[in-house]
RNA sequence: GGUGUCAUAGCUCAGUUGGUAGAGCAAAGGACUGAAAAUCCUUGUGUCCCCGGUUCGAUUCCUGGUGACACCA
């Protein structure tokens, strides 16, 4: 039975070191499931596969995306159940790796199709959040879609902003969208969890972080500076050395702040995980423990077809 | 050895004219459907250094002790 083994876990865990052992074992490629490192030119902030990592295993999905490329959970979902299409004839099990919670969830459970919004909408919605403030458009958002403004976080810009997008670009509510069911998938999904006791991770945070310094993140972010305004750089490790680069923010005070921000943002993601029952826990220096693991699972799995 | 200042949350400190206390940082919990490393929400009980005294009541005032720092010998 076809399979996806899916390697998750918090920021700095060791998710990257394990994926290469993983797929080895497999004989399979890896299909990165990192959000970030999706774009090719942030390669230190985002710790991605090295040139040598990537020629021991194939990488899918690594440096593929230019900084100023539009891209989306709903993109990634598609891509990937493209790939796995053409992977699966040749390969039972395939290995998706990374910590990006919402494009795990897109291709486990898949995302309601909500249309895209044109830059017209976009801009349009924008002016109006510009002119007359969040309040303004949560009022409008009353009126068109009632349902969503009892739910929705009337404080989040983004999703009454998206909520208001999609209903102008559709003529229909945001919630006639939200079928919120889960899509069937012609394979199997096996999770492996990776945690560590919270003092282990910030303390891997806090080296990585270093390491990066070291390895020439400031670079990085002032080769790449001119795309400031672009999604890609609103991440964590860019956004922080941009005010240094500014003359804002002295250097030691953006490297703590990026090793916060990273701490801050591992947390988030062990909150989005935690409420996934489907997920087995290890830690990931019991490589054997884990491997045995995706074997039992696998060898049962073909029984049962049997 | 003497004199002075200080001792309050994990850290740096504020404060209580005597009615058991609050900021920043750190930390913890949560939300999440086409920007998600994004975006947003919530959370502060701590022997107020220790023993005793004054007082209805002491973290606050007083005696003594301990520790830190500074200055003088």
């Amino acid at each position: 039975m076809r399979t996806l083994v899916v390697l998750l876990g918090p920021t700095a865990v060791g998710k990257t070191e394990l994926s290469l052992s993983l797929a080895e074992m497999l004989g399979c490629p890896i299909i990165n499931c990192d959000s970030r490192q999706l774009f090719s030119d942030l390669k230190i902030g985002t710790a991605a596969p090295t040139a040598a990592q990537q020629q021991r295993v194939q990488h899918f999905f690594v440096s593929t995306l230019g900084l100023d490329e539009y891209y989306s959970a709903a993109q990634y979902e598609a891509d990937v159940l493209h790939l796995t299409q053409e992977l699966f004839p040749t390969h039972d099990t395939l290995l998706l790796s990374g910590g990006s919670m919402m494009y795990i969830d897109a291709v486990c459970k898949g995302i309601d199709d909500i249309p895209t919004i044109s830059d017209e909408v976009r801009t349009l919605v924008k002016k109006q959040l510009e002119e007359n403030g969040l309040a303004e458009l949560v009022e409008t958002l009353h009126k068109l879609d009632p349902e969503y403004y009892t739910i929705v976080d009337k404080q989040n810009t983004r999703r009454v902003v998206h909520a208001l997008e999609v209903c102008y670009m559709s003529g229909r509510t945001y919630t006639s969208f939200r079928t919120q069911s889960q899509k069937p998938r012609p394979f199997r999904i096996i999770k492996i969890g990776l945690n560590r006791p919270r003092e282990e991770l910030f303390q891997r945070i806090n080296e990585r972080v270093e390491q990066m310094m070291h390895d020439g993140l400031l670079d990085e972010v002032r080769r790449f500076s001119v795309y400031r305004h672009c999604n890609a750089l609103n991440t964590v490790g860019y956004k922080e050395l941009l005010h240094v680069l500014d003359g804002e923010w002295e250097l030691p005070m953006a490297v703590e702040r990026i090793k916060k921000n990273t701490r801050v943002y591992a947390k988030k993601q062990l909150t989005w995980f935690r409420r996934d029952e489907s997920i087995t826990w290890f830690h990931p220096d019991d490589v054997e423990t884990i491997k045995q693991f995706i074997n039992t699972k696998l060898h049962e799995t073909n029984l049962a077809e049997n």
